[in-house]
DNA sequence: TGTACATCAGTGAACGCGCGTTCACTGATGTAC
DNA sequence: TGTACATCAGTGAACGCGCGTTCACTGATGTAC
């Protein structure tokens, strides 16, 4: 029974993960069911075992752990001295124009804050608490309060830069929006950081 | 002949004007052809007459100006001296809490940035000649040029907060976010205002 | 001015497709004895 | 160990609904004579 359970879990997660990808890359109405099931080595008829209905695998996928969020808590590993600069060096990483296509398809802060906004109250509550979560591990990395505006006004400019540049077809404008975001994402938090080390790459 | 054309050119307008609200409303792919032709006071069947499909109606409704850009286009009126004045004035209202509900369905630069990201080249390229559109305005009154980073940077900040704080359900954080917004905005905005009329409000 | 005809914006029923959801069935795994 | 049965994850065909799109028709407006 408990392999069973187990294996349920894992397969669980596995669609969990899938629908991540798919909502990110293709937004909650143009996913469909059968792409994330296939993504996840399933047919569809399987899809129903594991969750109710589309909406509610929408609002479990936005509350699931995402790579940027793993990034910034993979930074806890590193010297205390450096959390900050690893910080800002993660946030280089997601303005970074070159990547901009890849973050888009794996950071659910900016990609699923609209079809958040427009699902269900269990999606927005779903959201609010994946926001909170990623301003508190940003706050364990800057060693400041998770309601210090600083931190918000940071991560608003950077999803909203890089919301804002995936809708634009136009390539100067796009980077011009990454590189002013990326100045005052480093303004912002830069202020928590130790002199001594801010100018150095970690 | 012409008195027929000019009719079509006004029907075509409220067709566009009723599609920006149902857009940013409900988002593009739950905007539905019926809900935007009855807000025009017409049916279904007489869409076609006036575009082609709802890819190029969405394509139109985004570059259409909204009541923010009118906005920003009518502080052209006041007086010279307080033109960036009425623009901290106008950021204000946007980043008003209160006022958010209200805004979101009427300001297409955060409603629509998902939308236009996912639809075709011709979304993207009208999203980003809207986006080029908002900065022009706005560098007309703090007479800088539109290419100035903080320019970019306030938009982004302000589009941003606005976006995701529609995506909380939870009342604190949301007004944390607008507030956040409301002084990076000011800050990132304030320095190309002469500081002698600074703060005063209009 | 009046009559016959042409034009064309708008109507609303119907079409067709796509997708969320259901369900009877399969086959592999686990349990009882 | 072997045999019979139970469980249940997964399959894939089918259902049903909703919506974008089409089209034959209407009726008001405009034109010709």
């Amino acid at each position: 029974m408990s392999r069973k359970t187990r294996h349920n879990e894992k397969v669980r997660a596995r669609i969990l993960a899938a629908a991540g990808d798919v909502f990110r890359a293709e937004g909650a109405e143009r996913a469909r069911i059968d792409m994330i099931m296939e993504r996840a080595g399933l047919t569809r008829g399987a899809f129903y075992a594991h969750f109710a209905s589309k909406s509610v695998l929408f609002a479990a996928a936005v509350e699931e752990e995402d790579s940027v969020l793993r990034l910034l808590r993979g930074r806890s590993a590193t010297s205390p001295d450096a959390l900050g600069l690893g910080l800002l060096y993660i946030f280089r990483i997601l303005l970074d124009p070159g990547r901009h296509a890849g973050i888009a398809s794996a950071w659910t802060l900016p990609a699923l804050m609209r079809d958040a906004a427009l699902g269900g109250a269990a999606a927005r509550a779903a959201y609010g608490r994946a926001l909170a979560e990623t301003l508190a591990e940003m706050a364990r990395g800057l060693r400041c309060g998770p309601g210090e505006p600083a931190l918000a006004a940071a991560l608003a400019q950077a999803c909203g830069a890089h919301a804002m540049a995936a809708a634009c077809s136009e390539e100067p404008l796009r980077a011009h929006l990454l590189a002013g975001a990326k100045a005052e994402v480093e303004r912002l938090l830069g202020e928590f950081i130790p002199k001594r080390s801010r100018d150095a790459d970690p």
